[in-house]
DNA sequence: ATTTTTTTGTTGCCACGGCAACAAAGGAGG
DNA sequence: CCTCCTTTGTTGCCGTGGCAACAAAAAAAT
């Protein structure tokens, strides 16, 4: 087991390798590797497990009446997943899936929840933030969603950017991707873009920007 | 303190009054009690605590620079607020102000997560529980928002209602206030609601809705 | 280097829906 | 009952932005 890369995840934050060793084996936590689109778990499942990508990409997909997939978010090495899922108790409302070939850490949620010591209570912090930062981002977003044009999404899309990472800035998308999280069209996206760079209100190149003032 | 209360809040929900009491004290909560617009706290605080309304209306306000005041959220007896604020770790993104007088309890949430036995992995289970859903409650409207015409929005919203309480159903919004959740025109929404209406996707009088199928 | 594929930019068309202004209906209070 | 105020429905206008189709540029594959 990768103590070091434990180390530099959100949820084993903070903790020394002896009291993450303590707290998995306290736990029950467990290894599994999946092959390339295999599924953690399905749509409609009740889990209460939470997970860890020691390596690979797992995604989380839901699947609508009609086949159509959407994509709800994607975990690399090092990200938590499954969380919200397992929190809340309920079916979950989407698949998980082995995006490549991956190996993760599984972590029974009742067990974190009631073990003692430092060290679970530290865990149990940071798990309860991690989930509180998956709200508080998708919160951010709903701002941009709710803006009536797309020039004011644009602008305070990017404004949080260059506030958050300073200029210039890079950006984890690619047009399509931004589009798509900003709720609007991506060749409309391209257009306003344009506008707003003879204007002078930002530059950019393919996903690297920057904002005046 | 109003133990019976306390049992039917997300919160306490399955404890024992003893159990309940016995985490009260071990934990260090509080009652405080605040008038009409008085903030609980401000934006930009940074806050470990958490509360439970036992009277009264406390919101969660966004104040923009410009001192446009956007609603976020509002809980009335029994809800739990603080929590995502608290459990972020952040500067509050939000201020939280009484909308009428009101009496909260206060529960110090590092005690909550470190605290030891059943009775306190029972809370903390609850507590993750409770962020897990205001969380996939979030989830659900940014699926309406993306949504790409407001014929589609209105479907999916008023499906997930029929669904979730069968028919008639009766919605928490008015006109105005379905307006801004899903984010769009109130009058361009009545003018849909109309046409639906006609077209026999679906029947309503205010806020009661009936849909076939 | 050449070809193929992916990503990004551009443009014309036109419909959806924002906006404003008003009418109608419903509720509250006298 | 009548008045006042809030909520909801209706309609015309017109601009934003969705959509499709193509061009250009960049990246990847051969």
């Amino acid at each position: 087991m990768d103590l070091a890369l434990l180390q530099r995840t959100s949820l084993f934050a903070g903790m020394e390798p002896g009291e993450i060793r303590q707290v998995l084996e306290q736990s029950g936590a467990l290894v599994r590797q999946y092959g390339r689109g295999a599924f953690l778990w399905q749509q409609g499942e009740s889990v209460q497990r939470l997970g860890i990508v020691l390596s690979g990409t797992v995604d989380a997909v839901r699947y609508h009446r009609g086949g159509r997939a959407e994509a709800v978010g994607r975990q690399q090495q090092g990200g938590v997943f499954g969380d919200l899922v397992a929190a809340a108790g309920a079916p979950s409302p989407v698949s998980l899936q082995a995006a490549e070939p991956a190996t993760v850490l599984l972590l029974p949620l009742e067990a974190l929840m009631a073990g003692e010591g430092p060290a679970m209570a530290r865990l149990r912090q940071n798990l309860l933030r991690e989930v509180a930062e998956k709200f508080w981002l998708l919160r951010r977003r709903t701002a941009y969603l709710t803006e009536p044009s797309l020039r004011r999404r644009l602008e305070l899309y990017l404004g949080d950017c260059r506030q958050r990472w300073g200029n210039p800035f890079t950006i984890p998308y690619n047009r399509q991707e931004l589009a798509d999280f900003l709720g609007v069209n991506r060749s409309a996206l391209s257009r306003e873009l344009g506008r707003m760079q003879r204007q002078g209100l930002v530059r950019f190149q393919r996903s690297r920007f920057w904002m005046p003032e």
